[in-house]
RNA sequence: GGGCGGAUAGCUCAGCCGGGAGAGCGCUGCCCUUACAAGGCAGAUGUCACAGGUUCGAUCCCUGUUCCGCCUACCA
């Protein structure tokens, strides 16, 4: 045998076996292959990250469907890559140029720009590191960054033929508008948070009379830019007001009350200040109506020219230089606490600001349409299932897309607006000249496109789009999605729509949504609340493969993860239970052996059972891998390996590897084989330590278990009649530990037992299995038979169709034999008194399926023996105390 | 405002089609039994949130309530 060391170490095979899969060139996939495909796209991670436990859940579980549909024979393909995340990228470098005391306007575009690439290329890579200690098996020759060339040649493509067909548009509108990072955000990029505010309650005075108008608002600010107060038309309060003109406080502006029916009657006071520039709703209002937008803030948050004396202030500095204002000319009627919620950027978590402006719009509608046919009629599965409703409410109200910011990392506009006649000219390369009038005096737009518009076209534009490549025509639709349900919005119906638009076909069938990674308490993880746990600081402590084990043991369907490293450690334990067993076996190979597959018919019947066991764990983890219960997979295996392989069939196994002769050979030949198969069913889940163990099985039919088969079902091997028989010897050997355990005897102290046995069957399953009785449960003279009588002072266990007694002489304590008894009968007692209640009740008797019934009358018979058998013992008891007594 | 999910052992969580309430960790007792003390054997622990309903039978299905989390929305 060769070196094996007393406990596993992953740091000393970890990086050996990762290395040599990439030389082997393993992960690399091949459009040309005759085998059926089946490929991922791997969500790309921001290029500024660095790993976190989403990421890691995240690709673990794409790493074991790729690994294991490897091993399956199929041709696969995962394609992994990162994404140029505009604003968080550009924010990052900005960070850097404020730390040197400049900003990227005094760098100037290009420069800034370049200066990005920079960072990208020296830091940009990190989380690729990380993903290759995670053990990811992507195809790294294929690694795609979404601002490379081929992929800004598919954006431009796309943006153009949404242009031609009236899918894309340039208008002026209510956006979002993030002060800080100054650039439009989608709607999707605001995060709403609950916030306690005011509801100020300010009087607008009418020019001509003593009376006046009450508008409520959050946002007194922004009265400087209103144009008018509106209320609704049924509203008798107002009747007289209408079409009157009020006095702006402070702006000394004259703005007309005007009807819309939009104004809820009950809210406030029931009139409302309307600022066309700097609310949508107000925005729809001053289109039904004429009204003027007045902008009245820049782009950085500060009031502009048109705020008059506020000019210059920051929004919120504003706001309470105003109250004050107002206060002081009698213009607040009342401020009532209010709860409503504000939207942050998601970048940098400021409040972001409705603002009118100027931006590009993708039109959603007609895109939508077709990616809900696709869901509903099943082209795209959606797992769970239960996200399809979320999904169906999205498409159905979405609305359309703002897609330019007012940033400079990213895919620049494809468009080039003319300084002459005003004309916007799209193409896919630069033009010359104007479209509409010749001019040459065109400019580019200045706008880059929202990251995720590139995202959107990833399952395509990574293989090759719009060339029609041998990739394309190979792996695309890709077989299936995992993400996390916060991007199901964002990235995965954005994906759908294009997929379906560009490429005519969904972009995948199977997309698995798992759940989000939160701390112990519950807990998001965030910077801020310094709960975060690095995935590389508990691969350093506990070795990649049982943190990924963890992470896939976590992810069951539909809740929400609360990771625990005590659960990381108990997977260590695992792995180390493993490299033991194999420790274990190889100890007992001989030097020259060469395995031959178990023959299900010759064997011992620990042999007979451990392989029908193996051969129920093959079909759990492929059912369980079909519907991506990856949970289930994971325990699964745990319980095999540990508890059926490791607990019973090694200690079963020893007997046979001390002898000599056939029954060693079969053991020696069953023990490579479960080692063999129990290795490759777990290597998707634990990489490392499987290709380790693998690599000193003799006789392997494949230089690496990486590409070695994935295991099938052998119908051969099931045999429930070994399962039967084994679990009769199970409960004898029990039965006696139970008595060893509950009267503290010793392990090293070998007991007798007797088995009274009640048929032929089981007397003679358990002489044959005399031998293992005897090692298992550390006992020897063992007499079986139906005619056993029990001996006096004797301890007994009551099992299914056996008495087991272990004669204890004078060491018997009399008390607590008699109370572990009467412990076992009160249990029985009652499971008995609730079947006995069912049994005799009518209707559960003529309605409840005849298996159902049967099921418990058998049970009940059962019971009714084994309280039988109990009292008989008590009762013994009492004589012999009486006995001794006398 | 609308919607979704959760509430099961001390902790973290499984429990797919209604018929035995389970795992890991922790806890208690006995043990270094020649693969493993990162281990072995044995053991204790539950009003399956609450109240109704459907059913022969409900942790599971239906209704309502409470608490927690999330998503979504034109809550001035």
């Amino acid at each position: 045998m060769k070196e094996f060391s007393k406990s596993y170490d992953p740091k000393r095979v970890e990086d050996k076996w990762y290395q040599f899969w990439i030389e082997k060139g393993y992960f690399h996939a091949d459009e040309n292959s005759p085998k059926t495909p089946f490929s991922i796209v791997i969500p790309p991670p921001n290029v500024t990250g660095s790993l976190h436990l989403g990421h890691a859940l995240n690709n673990t579980l794409q790493d074991i469907l790729i690994r294991w549909k490897r091993m399956d024979g199929y041709n696969s393909l995962w394609l992994p890559g990162t994404d140029h995340a505009g604003i968080a990228t550009q924010n990052v470098v900005e960070k850097q140029l404020k730390a040197e005391g400049t900003d990227r306007h005094t760098l100037g575009r290009d420069a800034f720009v370049k200066r990005v690439w920079q960072w990208k290329e020296e830091y940009g890579g990190r989380i690729i590191h990380q993903l290759k200690r995670l053990g990811a098996s992507c195809d790294w020759e294929r690694e795609r960054f979404t601002m490379d060339e081929g992929l800004s040649k598919a954006v431009r493509e796309v943006f153009v033929r949404l242009y031609e067909e009236g899918l894309i548009y340039k208008g002026d509108y209510i956006i979002n508008w993030c002060p800080r990072c100054r650039t439009a955000l989608s709607d999707l990029e605001v995060e709403h948070e609950e916030t306690h505010g005011k509801l100020y309650y300010i009087r607008y005075p009418l020019k001509e009379r003593k009376k006046s108008i009450i508008v409520a608002t959050t946002r007194p600010e922004t009265m400087l830019g209103d144009t008018a107060v509106a209320v609704h038309p049924e509203d008798k309060r107002y009747k007289g007001l209408v079409d009157k003109n009020v006095l702006l406080p402070i702006a000394e502006r004259l703005i007309p009350v005007i009807t819309d029916s939009f104004v809820d009657q009950e809210f406030g006071t029931g009139a409302v200040k309307v600022t066309p520039a700097h609310d949508s709703d107000d925005f729809e209002i001053g289109l039904r109506h004429n009204l003027p937008a007045l902008k009245v803030m820049d782009e950085d948050g500060r009031m502009n020219n048109e705020a008059g004396k506020y000019k210059g202030q920051d929004r919120f500095e504003c706001r309470e230089n105003l109250l004050r204002d107002l206060r002081a000319g009698g213009y607040i009627e009342k401020i009532e606490d209010y709860t409503h919620s504000v939207g942050h950027c998601y970048r940098c978590m400021t409040a972001v600001e409705p603002y009118l402006s100027k931006q590009w719009f993708v039109r959603m509608k007609d895109l939508a349409r077709p990616a809900i046919e696709a869901v509903r009629e099943g082209k795209i599965r959606l797992i769970p299932k239960g996200w399809e409703n979320s999904y169906f409410d999205w498409m159905l109200k979405i609305k359309d897309w703002c897609i330019s910011r007012q940033i400079w990392w990213g895919h620049r506009i494809p468009a080039w607006h003319c300084e002459d006649c005003g004309g916007i000219t799209v193409d896919r390369v630069a033009p010359v000249e104007c479209r509409h009038c010749k001019s040459n005096n065109i400019k580019q737009e200045e706008d880059v496109l929202d990251t995720w518009f590139s995202s959107s076209l990833w399952p395509f534009s990574t293989l090759g789009w719009p060339e029609d490549t041998k990739e394309l025509r190979t792996f695309y639709p890709t077989t299936a999605l995992v993400t996390s349900f916060d991007i199901i919005f964002f990235w995965v119906a954005r994906m759908i729509m294009m997929g379906l638009k560009f490429m005519g076909d969904v972009p995948f069938r199977d997309a698995y949504i798992h759940a989000l990674v939160r701390d112990s308490e519950g807990q998001k993880m965030s910077k801020s609340k310094e709960n975060i746990i690095d995935p590389l600081v508990m691969i350093d402590k506990y070795g990649t493969d049982s943190f990924r084990f963890t992470l896939t043991a976590f992810a069951s369907q539909g809740r929400d993860i609360r990771f625990s490293e005590e659960r990381v450690e108990g997977y260590k334990h695992f792995c180390n239970k493993i490299w033991n067993a194999s420790r274990f076996v190889f100890m007992n190979i001989p030097e020259d052996f060469r395995p031959q597959t178990p023959d299900s018919r010759l064997l011992t019947l620990p042999n007979r059972w451990i392989l029908s066991r193996l051969n129920h764990v093959i079909r759990e983890v492929r059912k369980s891998l079909e519907d991506y219960r990856f949970n289930e997979t994971a325990s699964s295996i745990y319980q095999f390996i540990w508890h059926e392989f490791c607990d019973w069939y090694l200690e079963m196994a020893k007997p046979a590897l001390s002898g000599d002769g056939k029954e060693k050979e079969e053991t020696l030949n069953c023990l490579t084989h479960i080692l063999d198969i129990s290795l490759r069913l777990l290597h998707p889940f634990m990489p490392f330590i499987t290709e380790e163990i693998w690599q000193y099985l003799p006789d392997r039919n494949s230089e690496s278990i990486t590409i070695a088969e994935f295991p099938e079902e052998i119908s051969d091997y099931s045999n429930p009649r070994a399962e039967e028989e084994m679990s009769v010897l199970t409960a004898a050997i029990i039965g006696i530990r139970n008595i060893r355990g509950e009267m503290n005897i010793s392990p090293s102290l070998e007991l007798n037992a007797l088995i009274r046995t009640k048929e032929d069957r089981t007397n003679e399953i358990l002489q044959r299995n005399l031998l293992y009785i005897e090692k298992l449960a550390r006992a020897h003279d063992i007499r079986i038979g139906k005619d056993i009588q029990k001996p006096r002072m004797s301890a007994t266990t009551v099992s299914e169709g056996m008495e087991i007694y272990v004669p204890m002489e004078e060491i018997l304590n009399v008390d607590s034999e008699r109370s572990r008894l009467k412990k076992d009968l009160e249990k029985l007692e009652k499971d008995m008194a609730l079947l006995s209640k069912k049994l005799t009740n009518e209707d559960f008797l003529s309605k409840a399926p005849k298996e159902v019934v049967n099921k418990d009358r058998t049970k009940y018979s059962t019971l009714a023996e084994k309280v039988k058998r109990l009292k008989d013992s008590i009762e013994k008891l009492k004589l012999m105390e009486k006995e001794a007594a006398l």
